[in-house]
DNA sequence: AACCCGGGGAA
DNA sequence: TTCCCAGGGTT
């Protein structure tokens, strides 16, 4: 539970900043409906993304799973499906684990609490803190990248806002600053104010409803706040990729259960920089499968990949099997003969499955 | 505390 | 290219 203040201690800008949301609030599908469900997986679908990159997957999500109850029936496949492309999977899985305990322990009521709704799989602070004030208006704290920066600038705090240091602090003034009236809407001032004035790069600080309160205003530091440390470099991983068929079928692998993007399909791949070294190795790879491979040198898609800490060179050639068994054999029984985390399938049933990633841009080569 | 986990828009 | 976004989980 947050501090309580009084409205004697209440900066100015507090108000300022409500006056400038009640006029240039963003009109968003999960807002004015005081449905907490439907906040709860805006806030998990916006987590690190972008709002107009997550709402054509808000609005078919909703159309999917439109209650708690619904999102706890579904099975994990569907949930991530119906996530696939927007990234970081396990928010997709966790929130239907975390909905799956609402239902199950909650009477499919979320809880009115952090503590219960922290304990809930993929809520975390921010999550917890954002739904209990737009849904219930309870006077919770959700301080995410948007409110570290603008508490960063307001009260020019030079600490790194990724640190524990510095979140811990801005994380105080912030129970110190909200105003207990209108929580929800407040943090969510914060969130439409973060992303349209006070932006990481050069902030509009002359459109700023609340300039004269910022301590990084006054001193010319907006631009040097808020401090970051550096991210570790990521690392090249060069792959050959084989677009590989059986007749009018293709060869699909499924990534392990762990990992970068687990339990997801991809096609055959080896980690090789040229033709030779990557044929050499998905001939290993799929002769152990029962599969001869004659792999085509001529490279049909060059495609670079960015991750957070990895990046993908992939160089994709087309190719075909040949089942060394029986002749007589089908694709159904060659199929029961395979692994698990392998399949065959045909392109016209591509869309079912879930891509892993950039693998899914690979599919309209596929005929 | 450090690292892992995606994808995309913007500069 | 680099940055960084309505973060959370794991080790």
């Amino acid at each position: 539970m947050s501090k309580t203040n009084t409205a004697a201690q209440e900066p100015k800008w507090v108000q300022r900043l409500l006056d400038w949301y009640d006029v240039n609030k963003r009109d968003l599908p999960w807002r004015g409906v005081g449905d907490p469900y439907k906040i709860w997986v805006s806030e998990v679908m916006s987590q690190q993304t972008r709002i107009e990159a997550m709402k054509p997957y808000y609005d078919n999500w909703m159309q999917l799973f439109p209650t708690v109850e619904a999102l706890a029936e579904a099975s994990e496949d569907e949930v991530v499906h119906a996530w696939q492309g927007l990234g970081y999977y396990s928010r997709a899985r966790n929130l239907r684990l975390g909905v799956q305990e609402v239902v199950s322990n909650y009477g499919g009521v979320v809880p009115m609490d952090r503590k219960s709704m922290e304990s809930l799989k993929g809520v975390g602070a921010y999550t917890a803190g954002a739904v209990l004030s737009m849904a219930y208006n309870l006077p919770e704290v959700a301080v995410d990248g948007n409110v570290l920066r603008i508490y960063a600038r307001l009260y020019n705090i030079n600490d790194d806002i990724l640190g524990a240091v510095g979140k811990k602090k801005i994380t105080a003034l912030v129970e110190e600053t909200l105003p207990h009236d209108r929580p929800g809407d407040f943090n969510q001032s914060l969130m439409d104010f973060g992303s349209s004035l006070c932006i990481p790069k050069s902030p509009r600080c002359s459109d700023c409803p609340i300039n004269s309160s910022c301590e990084a205003y006054a001193n010319g530091t907006t631009a040097d706040l808020p401090v970051r440390i550096k991210k570790t470099k990521s690392i090249t991983i060069p792959l050959v990729v084989g677009l590989v068929q059986l007749g009018d079928y293709y060869l699909l692998h499924k990534r392990p259960n762990t990992g970068l993007l687990r339990s997801m399909w991809e096609f055959p791949s080896a980690e090789a920089s040229d033709f030779s070294a990557g044929e050499s190795q998905l001939k290993d790879l799929l002769g152990a499968l029962g599969f001869e491979l004659k792999l085509d040198s001529t490279m049909v898609r060059e495609l670079t990949h960015v991750f957070s800490h990895r990046k993908w060179e992939m160089k994709t050639y087309q190719g075909t099997l040949i089942w060394r068994g029986s002749d007589a054999e089908q694709i159904a029984a060659i199929q029961t003969k395979l692994p698990a985390d392998y399949m065959l399938l045909p392109r016209l049933e591509f869309a079912t499955y879930t891509w892993a990633g950039p693998h899914g841009k690979l599919t309209e080569l596929c005929k």
